[in-house]
DNA sequence: GTTTATTTGTCCGTATGTATA
DNA sequence: ATATACATACGGACAAATAAA
């Protein structure tokens, strides 16, 4: 394919371009990119990733350069290197990141409470933004509870949310409560009872006001979810956007064949 | 809060370090960040976006910098600027990203493939590499067939696709079939009935073999979906590590409660 | 209906870096 | 090497439309 290795030349060349001129070495990067993907499940524990050679030829680097890279990556315990084998993915990850399969609402939202902690870094009674007015289905200038939590696990936070709550809701739990119990048990607690979310996920940068909360470089990549959370008469009680650490979370889900979609099928 | 105002002062240094040592003029930059927040609905149609005077305070810059990614916004005609009002979220959105619930798996490939194009790169059959292997659930030499392709929504790519099928699988079809029908499709062809996939949703930075390729620029932000697609037996067909742009393609997922979860409350 | 605050529009002058002739 | 032109970005000032008190 006559494009493909024109274009080869250029990514070569942007490659040197990049990664040269960020201020952070050569070998870090590229072993951020490694960790990224073993992190990721991209590199399943037990797999082999690819060796010094590929490295080299991959980012255009040297095989110094390669070598400390993957020896980061041993030295930090994600791997284990030898001789005439390659590298492989441990077992046992250092770090492990926080898998929460968001499949069922409740049961999701309960497995982040119990395995994580809370640490309340605002609350206040504010007046609705227009854009939080239109998603919680009530007037500009409506009064409504703003929180603003980080969220560790295993004492290293990963999560930066926003949550804002009509006040009617809210004012029915302190600050303290927050930073105690889960958003949902707390609002559960009131009767209102949770029948349904809708998540929209995306991918940002790390902006100035995030990035040392969550203990990242400004410009890095983090995980975006905004989610829309509606009680059984399918009125919004909650509107959350969630910033997460992809090294540190990750977000899963599990879809299934429904009976609608097998009709839908025949029909073609 | 203390602690608060003394990082603001920080913050603040690192927007004029960060924002001022990238090339791209910083009214485009704020530009860039509102449209995110507009197209993955953070500031929904009919909101009010920030005014000047509070993108003056938000990234430190002047009134004719803030005024111009407000106006950038108002010339691509996502925004509709009024004295006296402010600047309001435009109803119809031109080069609307790509929306689609991923909460049926026949459904949402069966969407995908019937509201975008692809366009074959790369078709080969290759060893499997170790990490695939571990997805597909086969030994590490056997043969895979790996394909590359970009999907293109109203002509505009949105989505670098890798994906992995067992040869036994994949040599029933052709490069040109791949860029015609989707995979899961000719998949079923062949009276593999799909039964479930697991998907991991992560953010990463466009490298330089898929930012050309997607038009975006090196360091910019993706979404990374991993997906393993499993028949009726749960024997894993196909691996897809799928990179999306996400001002052109939105993840949605609907969660609900379950039977289960009602359950598990119960017992708290 | 009048006043006031908010918000955008328009204009001035200045400084800096980059690209071009 | 020099001069010119252009885009970016800052600060300040006033006018006009809108909304709230």
């Amino acid at each position: 394919m006559a494009p493909k290795t024109e274009n080869r030349d250029k990514e070569y060349e942007q490659i040197l371009m990049v990664l040269r001129d960020s201020k952070t070495p050569l070998y870090h990067q590229i072993f951020l990119i490694l960790r990224g993907k073993i992190l990721d499940n991209t590199y399943p524990p037990h797999s082999l990733i690819p060796n010094e050679k590929q490295i080299m030829e991959m980012y255009d680097v040297s095989r110094i350069t390669a070598k400390r890279a993957l020896n980061e990556l041993a030295d930090a315990n994600y791997v284990t290197r030898q001789r005439g084998t390659g590298t492989r993915v441990r077992e046992q990850l250092p770090d492990a990141p926080l898998e929460i399969q968001s499949d069922d609402l409740i049961e999701s939202m309960y497995q982040m409470g119990k395995q994580t902690k809370a640490w309340v870094l605002d609350f206040a009674y504010i007046k609705a933004p227009s854009y939080v007015a239109i998603h919680l289905n009530c007037q500009e200038g409506d009064i409504v509870q703003m929180a603003v939590r980080i969220r560790s696990y295993k004492g290293k936070p990963f999560s930066y949310i926003t949550s804002y709550v009509p006040e009617s809701i809210g004012n029915n739990y302190s600050r303290e409560d927050l930073g105690n119990k889960p958003l949902f048990q707390l609002i559960e607690q009131l009767g209102i009872k949770l029948s349904r979310a809708e998540h929209s996920v995306n991918a940002v940068l790390a902006d100035p006001t995030v990035a040392p909360l969550l203990g990242v470089d400004i410009g890095s990549p983090l995980l975006s979810v905004n989610k829309l959370i509606f009680d059984e008469t399918d009125k919004p009680v909650e509107y959350l956007a969630d910033l997460y650490r992809p090294d540190r979370y990750n977000y899963k889900v599990n879809l299934a064949v429904t009976q609608e979609s097998e009709m839908n099928e025949a029909n073609d």
